[in-house]
DNA sequence: TCTTTATTTAACCACTCGGTTAAATAACGG
DNA sequence: CCGTTATTTAACCGAGTGGTTAAATAAAGA
């Protein structure tokens, strides 16, 4: 099936090792053995999860020789932080209850009473 | 086991259902049988997908008879867009690849022809 | 009390995920 | 050509995910 770009990118920052990756390489392009090395984890576990953030266009691979070098490619952050970012207000305004609930009032939902008409 | 919040809460962003379900939110808080309306699946799906949201941090829920509205929550967002910007400059420059490049011969990685010392 | 409405829980299923080990592939260098 | 190094592929496994249907729970209202 498939799987939206977003998603794919989420799906692939919610792993703490592909995010380390990552991290490593804000420093420059480097090897996969090199990669591997802090994990404790086998190499074929690696290439696996580099293989997820090359799927979704986290990092790029070229080939030098026996190494193959990854590279970051931090495009697709852009699209999480651009949705992300929708919710700013959200996040900033979390204790400003009054707003909130106002605007729940004009949008008619839950809180103003909904009851289901009784007679008596 | 014990997930950090961050990978809870990317993965909690993975799924378009959940995302769409926090777009809803946005416009003030409702009830679960509301926020299902929209989508082609079974009210447990959405119960469950609830479930994923409060976990994180997403959404917190009260009662009001019935009806247990669900309410946006927005802070576990900020720790993630905190996270994502640090690579704000990568996916900036991400044509300056001059820069990049220096970068790399500054860190001393694989461009540098690294060589296995041939004899002959 | 009985029925309806709102929501969750339980049990199940196919599939994906994150890991493993063993074997395959590819390039280097002697 | 052969051995070493770098990396991927294959096959497997246990746990988790995202969905289902059927049943349980809880409050509202007649």
């Amino acid at each position: 099936m498939v799987i939206d770009q977003l998603s794919l990118t989420f799906s692939a920052l919610a792993d703490p090792t592909r995010r380390a990756i990552l991290a490593r390489l804000t420093s420059g392009q480097t090897s996969v053995t090199e990669l591997a090395a802090p994990h404790d984890m086998s190499l074929p576990a690696i290439s696996k999860h580099l293989r997820v953030l090359e799927t979704c266009g986290l990092i790029t691979r070229s080939r030098a020789g026996q190494v193959r070098p990854c590279q970051l490619t931090a495009e697709p952050m852009k699209n999480a932080v651009d949705w992300l970012e929708r919710y700013r207000q959200h996040w900033e305004q979390s204790f400003d209850r009054l707003e909130v609930y106002l605007k729940e009032l004009q949008t008619q939902k839950i809180p103003p009473r909904k009851r289901h008409g009784r007679k008596k």
